[in-house]
DNA sequence: AATACTTTGTCTAATATTTGTCAAGCATTT
DNA sequence: AAATGCTTGACAAATATTAGACAAAGTATT
């Protein structure tokens, strides 16, 4: 049933992450895959091809070399990734190249200026491409949060109207959670319900930790923003999940929100963790640690946490 | 019933974003269409002609070789891209009916399964196979809308939590805006502004109309809910848009959206029309009528109205 | 610890194929 | 008369092919 439609060379590319050079050079030198040709000698790719150069690659970024893993089977090839996944990530720290910095400050300026024209399209495919280019870290740290306080800052100042604000919120929330369901989870991986408490409407923390979440081998549930306790405690309830992450952006002096936090301690059952992030965390810094929760100020905090969760929860 | 109306090159042009020299120059060398003709040789297109072309242009543009695409069937076509966007084969939703209106039942009650049970990423495999099993117009009028019907209902009868139903609305909006920027138009195409005014927080249906009209060839700016009506007047100058379409859900009594309504008529320039649509119309029928706007009540209604428009604009 | 060897990603040059674009000349529509 | 559409043929830009070179990083040997 299986369409025998096979893909060329740049497609494959981009399905698998590898450069047409090195796809080609891997070929010429490990005979990893053979393509078959068009009658003018175009390389044409099965699936089973495109899934094995896939896997190769993932196998080679975790340190493998790629000699060895050549002409393993595609079953034997899972067998190794499946092993080396459920060791917890080590969060390696890669500095930024200059050239990278360049790179960042180019798409942030980018972005702007597409925003400004109503260009979603444009904005879309420089967060796609930006994606592309750098380390999940780099990415959100570097760019998605930078972009969205400066949108939020030049709304504020008046630079650009509700309008643009608003069409690249829903960009950036869909680049998101997308993001965030392209990460294959393991059965075995505990679970974070991340949402934004009643009253908190900004969803794009929530979308956030979710991400950071999900690529520190979590179980994501996104159950978007404005959420009563009752409805997260059940969630939790439901799926027996291990944490509550929150994000808190605005408005930071809500009294119910005061109320709504301590309910929400009250209705989780015991040991599940509650980790809240956000510019308006500091607002609430007492009911907060009131409840026991972690205040996270960035991305790396929270993946320190989440990792340190894990870790306690299999002892 | 599908309006059997047929399509000239340019119109075409402007639906798929291929350019004339382009369309002709694809039949001439791989016969990827071949259009009727007129009494007098000018070649007029299908709406299943416009789509394939639509999805040809895709195709290319992500790598895929036009010649070795041309003799592809549409779901052939449909299955390539859609696999392509569903990189994670892991829990894909295969479904077992082969008959349409079963298909559509299954597709529904799977759906709701699913949601029951906080699977958000199955969810957005089931809707991602529908849209490669069905049309268009049958995948949102007939999945989409009575999807997004059955989920508020069974909220407001409590068969569902309001997590559920949050959980549910965020896959929902994301695949519809995947959907909507999966359209590519030509840089002529006229512009339609899509939002939902200021009081109204439901978005989807203001996605829908998106997406319909970006099917119908338009090129579609989508500025997501609750928006004043200055900012929706400033970017229909800016963009020099035809259409503003209206999302009206909830509340359908909201006194301050009359007087929203009608600043908009004010401020939009001559010219532009306005399109309702959603539960909530029947509540505003004396100001929608007041400002000129017109009320559909389906997609099939908004398209025949932007159809209507389109052609207006062109004499 | 210095040296040489191996592995591997990246790049170039020369060639071939694929594909978008355009012009010319004529026909039809408005 | 102006705009749109048709066909044919030509051209150039983009993309793919090979072979080979090179440098950075890792490994082994001395």
């Amino acid at each position: 049933m299986a369409s025998q439609y096979k893909f060329p060379i740049k497609v494959v590319s981009q399905m698998t992450g590898l450069s047409v050079h090195v796809i080609r050079a891997w070929e010429k030198r490990y005979h990893v895959v053979e393509p078959d040709r068009t009658d003018t000698n175009r390389r044409l790719y099965s699936e089973e091809e495109i899934e094995k150069l896939r896997l190769l690659n993932e196998a080679s970024h975790l340190g493998h070399n790629i000699g060895s893993l050549a002409n393993l089977s595609l079953t034997e090839l899972k067998n190794i990734l499946s092993r080396e996944k459920n060791k917890t990530s080590e969060n390696k720290y890669e500095p930024k190249s200059i050239n990278q910095v360049e790179l960042v400050d180019e798409i942030l300026s980018e972005s702007i200026e597409t925003i400004r024209v109503y260009d979603s399209k444009k904005l879309e495919s420089i967060l796609l491409n930006a994606s592309a280019k750098l380390t999940q870290p780099v990415l959100i740290e570097e760019v998605v949060i930078p972009l969205v306080y400066k949108i939020g800052d030049m709304w504020h100042n008046g630079e650009i109207r509700v309008a643009n604000e608003h069409l690249a919120s829903s960009v950036i929330r869909s680049f998101l959670f997308n993001l965030l369901e392209s990460y294959s989870v393991n059965d075995s991986a505990p679970v974070l319900v991340s949402s934004t408490p009643r009253g908190q409407e900004h969803e794009l923390g929530a979308l956030i930790a979710g991400v950071v979440a999900a690529s520190a081998g979590w179980k994501v549930i996104y159950l978007g923003s404005n959420l009563p306790s009752e409805e997260i405690g059940s969630v939790v309830s439901y799926l027996n999940a291990k944490v509550v992450a929150l994000s808190l952006v605005y408005p930071s002096d809500d009294q119910t929100l005061f109320k709504e936090l301590r309910k929400l301690k009250q209705i989780l059952p015991v040991g599940v963790s509650i980790i809240a992030g956000g510019r308006a965390t500091e607002g609430y810094l007492n009911v907060l640690d009131e409840i026991g929760a972690f205040v996270v100020k960035n991305t790396k905090q929270l993946r320190l946490e989440l990792d340190a969760i894990r870790e306690n929860n299999y002892n």
